[in-house]
DNA sequence: CTAAAACTGTAGGGTTACCCTACAATTTTC
DNA sequence: GAAAATTGTAGGGTAACCCTACAGTTTTAG
């Protein structure tokens, strides 16, 4: 398929496309049409693509999803390994929404309107203090 | 206290910490320095800055940090509606936990090395299909 | 069958949230 | 009184795009 249908199907930009092909995150083959040379994906694009929506949705780099995605997608990879390195990502998020429960805490805290005193003793603790 | 300080206490970089100026995250007053003209900040910066550090951990721009900041810490509003702007905050907290809970469904679904069939189904299902 | 519409490509500028020099003016320290 | 540390401004670079604009190509409509 060309980019304009995979434009339709993920939703993305035809510029953010091309700017993941040039970091190597998706491949295509080249299709002459007249002096142009077009773009041509294969469907196993969209496995990628889905992938890297998910290391998006951990905010990773584009550079550290293509990692990722070399160690996801990889036949020169056993089956066990990549099950390994897939199951430690999972792990990551959950880093990630333990993070996010401490910052509930802390928004929660900063919700109940405390007076200097306590927000001095919080930014303490938090790490935040002269003197 | 001057930036150096800031420096110190957050871990934050001059630069950074300029920029979140710039953007009106943080004020300081101007001290004079013979020709120059030092910033000093503050220790209600302290309290900014530990907000500041919240919303980038939900990902937030320093721009929508700005807005946050200016409902969070703001003589003009109410007890009461500032604390319904923070318990807010924290419900997108919970949906983005929520997000990252379907990210790691995910992942877990792609380290059961499945076979091309129910990643085609799988895709279909989270919208990436073709034809 | 041709003219317009739709689709591709490249190129260049803009944005966000910084980092990283480099250099000048100012303290502070020895 | 000189060196070291601290501030300031200025300019360039990065990441992950978006947004024109323009030029070939292919498809569609009349």
């Amino acid at each position: 398929m060309l980019i304009g249908e995979l434009v339709k199907i993920t939703g993305l930009s035809k510029d953010g496309l091309r700017y993941y092909e040039d970091l190597g995150l998706i491949h295509s083959k080249p299709v002459k049409a007249g002096t142009r040379i077009y773009r041509d994906y294969d469907d196993t694009t969209l496995e990628r693509l889905a992938l890297i929506a998910l290391g998006k949705r951990m905010h990773f780099s584009l550079r550290d999803i293509g990692a990722v995605l070399n160690r996801a997608i990889n036949d020169q990879i056993s089956r066990e390994e990549r099950r390994a390195f897939l199951l430690a990502q999972a792990q990551q998020v959950d880093t990630q929404i333990a993070d996010l429960e401490d910052v509930k805490k802390q928004l929660l805290f900063f919700a109940d309107q405390p007076d200097k005193e306590v927000v001095d003793a919080h930014l303490k603790e938090i790490g935040l203090y002269y003197e």
